[in-house]
DNA sequence: GTGATTGCAAATCTTTTGCACTAAA
DNA sequence: TTTAGTGCAAAAGATTTGCAATCAC
C-alpha cells in the first residue's frame, strides 16, 4: 500500500517511533507502495536525489530501528553488506550474484516441508530460502 | 572420510592446488573426517593450537581458494563474518543466533518444492535454507 | 631459476560509537 | 525544558592488497 505523510506518521507512531524529520523522510522513500531491497548506500543515494540532507550514521540508525520494529526485514545474502526488504509478507529470494541484486519469490512457489525437530527450548525466528543464480 | 597427509596432497592435487606447507596444514585441520563450520578466526586459533605458524592473509587466501575449488562451502548467515562448511553434501542449516553457531540439517528433513521458473539464461548455483532459531 | 606463495603492514569497506549540537514533545 | 535524535569524525571489525622475502617444482 502507498503511504502519504499522514500515514507515515501513523505507521511510525504505531511502532512507538517518534516521527522525526529524517525518519519520516526515509520512511516515505521506502514505503512508496513498491517492494524494494535496499542497501544503506541505496538509501543515501535516494535521499540525496530527493535533496534530503542526512548522514551515514542516521541512515544506519534509522534502518536498524525500522528493522528492529518490524517495518523492514533484514536480508543476509552477502557477507559484506546488509539488504533491507520492504516486503514484509512471507516470501523467499532469488539472489543474482553477478548483479548483487535480490528478487522476491512468493511463498506459493516454494514449499518447505519436513522441518526437523528443534533443539529443546528453541523456536523458529525465520526460515530463509535463498536461491543463488 | 578421514584424510592423512598423503590423501590431503591428492585432494589438493585433484583440484590443481599446489600442496604447500600451510595449505596442507590447514587442509589437515579441516578435513579430519568431522563436519565443521569454521570462521577465519577459528582456523587461526586451530592453527595456533597445532603450532602452525601462519598469517591472517594466508588463512584468507587458503579458505577462499578452497571454497573456490569446491573443497569448502561458504555459508552466509551473518553480515559481518563468513563461515566455511566442510560438509559438501546437500544440506541446510540451523543458525543459533545467540550462539552464532551453525548446525547441519540433512536434506531428507527438508523438502523444497515448487521452485519458480528461473529468469532467462540463468541457472541455479545453490539453494540455501537457513532456519534461524 | 622462475613463477607461485607467504607474511607483514597498510588499505579498504561496512558498520558502530562518542560526543557536541539540535530538534521534538 | 528535558530527553531523544542527528551529524560529524573517529573507531572497530572483517577482509583484501601491495610488496619484498621465501618456497615449490
Amino acid at each position: 500500500m502507498k503511504h502519504d505523510s499522514t500515514n507515515i506518521k501513523h505507521m511510525l507512531a504505531a511502532k512507538d517511533i517518534r516521527p522525526t524529520k529524517i525518519r519520516a523522510a526515509i520512511a516515505k522513500l521506502l514505503f512508496d507502495g513498491r517492494d524494494k531491497h535496499v542497501t544503506v548506500d541505496d538509501v543515501i543515494e535516494l535521499a540525496r536525489a530527493e535533496e534530503i540532507k542526512t548522514s551515514v550514521a542516521s541512515v544506519y540508525n534509522t534502518l536498524n530501528q525500522f528493522a528492529g520494529a518490524g517495518l523492514l526485514r533484514r536480508v543476509t545474502v552477502e557477507q559484506g553488506r546488509a539488504f533491507f526488504d520492504t516486503n514484509l509478507s512471507d516470501h523467499h529470494h532469488f539472489y543474482f550474484e553477478d548483479e548483487e541484486r535480490l528478487e522476491d519469490i512468493p511463498t506459493k512457489h516454494i514449499s518447505v516441508s519436513g522441518l526437523p525437530e528443534l533443539p529443546e527450548g528453541r523456536s523458529i525466528k525465520s526460515v530463509d530460502v535463498t536461491i543463488r543464480i
